[in-house]
RNA sequence: CGGGGUGUAGCGCAGCCUGGUAGCGCACCUGCUUUGGGAGCAGGGUGUCGGGAGUUCGAAUCUCUCCACCCCGACCA
């Protein structure tokens, strides 16, 4: 390819609403450019990574036994009512009438399509097991759009979905995907980790999520660096504290506290740890009637913790925080100062930790005034059993949940998630197929996504310096570029160029020859910008002495290299990278 | 959804407070010079000042309204 024919659009300045170095780099680099929010258009040097992104996955998907077709993107609402999802999925799913007034919606995924043609192809259990898959456009109204194509609405996804007679072999597909992934991300030279994930509004059991590791990243992760332990925060256990609880020491007292609502303040004033204060989060479940008791609830969590709202939601259901004015009006008490003790009509519901606290400290319920001394037992209640639960996040120096270390904690971008369905579409939709003894079965199923566009993001985020992307070699949109210092000046180098650059195609180097008639500087700093992994420079200069320049993206210093042999040279350079 | 902010040239911004008919840098076009790390000089403005309504002799500027986009929050007791 030559750049003069490739439309190489890059810029100085990225827009300044561009946060992320990957959406400032993807901006300036002319990969992407932006149509409306969270919607843009992949220009042909973006579009070239994604085509890459996409020929692997697709390469280890076939690899892997899976079959490629191709479902609408515009599908009936019918077979979303049938599922449920049409009311289950709220206002993500992109819905809109056709001509005749019939609802439709732009797939965020496809379980409902495929399901629709596995019940009418796989009748027989000889049919089975299927794996398809598809690479293609997904549309879902995110709540809030940002990073540019890292939290877009419109993306390409890979997306899979297999059928089975039988769990164990649903179990087999699943460990035949996670070691697929695993394949996947590590040809494309990303660093990652495979974590236990919540299953979420897809649904089903068993499940993992492959994030790149960021700093950046929207999602945290424990890992346990003495075990395989790896697990979303959302999901990672906070183990109950084992030491038993102390006895109480100090009596129940009331201390003013007038303009400090946080436990971080209330700790500070009184002169005590964080972890001996207790916060008070009240929350509404909405679907209970009002008067029923435990429509309101009080979760307490201890002051250095923070709310699980996944983990809370397991335990509650449903659930929103309480209003300002809702708590006035059951506590007569404004938030800030609320407590368990006397606390009404609302019900408690406390994580392991607090229950295992003594001589604690929270509100009062009285403006202006915590308690402290507080005891369980003595003091308010002890709280039955299945009223204690794991409701907080874990924090780094938590007990790994498997009992082999302590928990680290890490950033992460999601490029990967695994389910196994079990036969929850297939039940809701009448998937079912006979088995050898002509018996009717629902199928098992396994659900399996790459989120394609978002692994070009994830992957700069993770490689990128002060020039602009480094990309890794599987995924750049060149593997290498020829520039010629003075190609549209000196015959002698555009001779050589055209030459090497004809030779480079032959070999089947992707190879971009830099023939735009711009100064060399400006040449330069694109093709770092664009993070070609390997650039080649031939000048007068080196011509004269029979020498071709090499340098690699992340190297500090060129190296000579005799013309001759370029080629050879450069296929070194590929096998060492 | 709640709060805040911003809409002026392709991009980044100034001008608005205190109304007088639009400007800077980059990019872009022309010419000359330059030519291995985002060149220099000279010339060129490519704009419904987000839309609509209002106030006014006069609105980018003041008022109202709508729209778009961005940021923060939605763990706060």
């Amino acid at each position: 390819m030559r750049s003069s024919r490739h439309f190489i659009s890059t810029i100085k300045e990225a827009p300044a609403d561009a946060e992320l170095a990957s959406h400032r780099l993807m901006i300036r680099s002319g990969m992407i450019r932006r149509l409306a929010a969270g919607i843009y258009t992949w220009m042909p040097v973006g579009l070239r990574v994604v085509r890459k992104i996409e020929a692997i996955v697709r390469e280890e998907m076939n690899r892997a036994g899976a079959t490629e077709l191709s479902m609408p993107v515009v599908q009936p609402a019918e077979l979303w009512q049938e599922s449920g999802r049409w009311d289950a999925y709220g206002p993500e799913l992109l819905r809109f009438q056709d001509r005749h007034k019939r609802d439709f919606v732009i797939q965020p995924t496809s379980e409902e399509a495929v399901t629709e043609i596995a019940r009418a192809e796989l009748r027989s259990y000889r049919r089975l097991p299927v794996h398809f898959y598809q690479i293609q456009d997904k549309f879902r109204d995110e709540r809030r759009p940002r990073f540019g194509v890292m939290r877009g609405r419109e993306f390409v996804m890979k997306d899979g979905y297999s059928f089975h007679a039988d769990y164990e072999d649903l179990q087999r597909e699943y460990r035949n995907m996670y070691e697929t992934y695993t394949r996947i991300f590590t040809r494309l030279g990303l660093q990652f980790r495979a974590v236990a994930a919540d299953t979420g509004a897809i649904g089903g059991t068993g499940s993992h999520e492959f994030q790149v590791l960021a700093d950046s990243g929207e999602d945290a992760i424990a890992w346990c660096p003495e075990s395989d332990y790896a697990a979303n925060i959302e999901l990672a256990e906070a183990v109950a504290p084992k030491a038993p609880r102390k006895a109480p020491a100090e009596p129940m007292s009331e201390v003013a506290t007038p303009g400090k609502t946080k436990c971080e303040e209330v700790a500070e004033l009184l002169g005590v740890g964080l972890d001996r204060t207790v916060k008070a989060i009240a929350v509404v479940r909405d679907e209970l009637p009002a008067g029923t008791p435990g429509r309101f609830v009080l979760l307490l969590i201890r002051g250095d913790h923070e709310l699980n709202e996944i983990k809370a939601e397991k335990v509650l259901g449903k659930f929103r925080f309480a209003r300002d004015d809702e708590i006035e009006a059951v506590l007569n008490c404004r938030p800030g100062y609320i407590g368990p003790v006397g606390a009404g009509p609302f019900a408690l519901h406390v994580d392991r930790s607090v229950a295992a606290m003594s001589d604690f400290i929270c509100g009062a319920n009285r403006p202006g005034f915590h308690l402290r001394g507080v005891n369980w037992g003595r003091d308010l209640q002890e709280p039955l059993p299945e009223f204690v639960n794991d409701l907080r996040k874990v924090v780094e120096g938590d007990p790994s949940p498997d009992g082999k270390g302590r928990l680290k904690i890490q950033r992460g971008i999601e490029v990967g998630h695994i389910f196994q369905l079990r036969t929850k579409y297939s039940e809701a939709m009448k998937a079912v197929y006979l088995d050898a003894k002509g018996r009717t079965q629902p199928m098992e199923m396994g659900c399996y996504g790459i989120g394609i566009t978002r692994i070009a993001a994830a992957a700069i985020e993770q490689n990128h310096d002060e020039r602009g992307i480094v990309f890794p070699r599987p995924i750049a949109p060149f593997e290498a570029c020829l520039v010629p210092v003075g190609f549209h000046k000196a015959a002698a180098v555009r001779e050589a160029a055209e030459k090497l650059y004809a030779e480079l195609l032959a070999a089947g180097v992707d190879v971009l020859l830099e023939d735009r008639d711009e100064r060399a500087g400006v040449l330069f700093a694109d093709m770092d910008l664009l993070g070609i992994p390997h650039r080649l420079v031939i000048s007068e200069r080196g011509l004269a002495a029979g020498t071709i320049e090499y340098k690699g993206r992340r190297a500090a210093a060129p190296e000579n290299a005799p013309l001759a042999s370029a080629l050879a040279f450069l296929r070194e350079k590929f096998a060492a990278a």
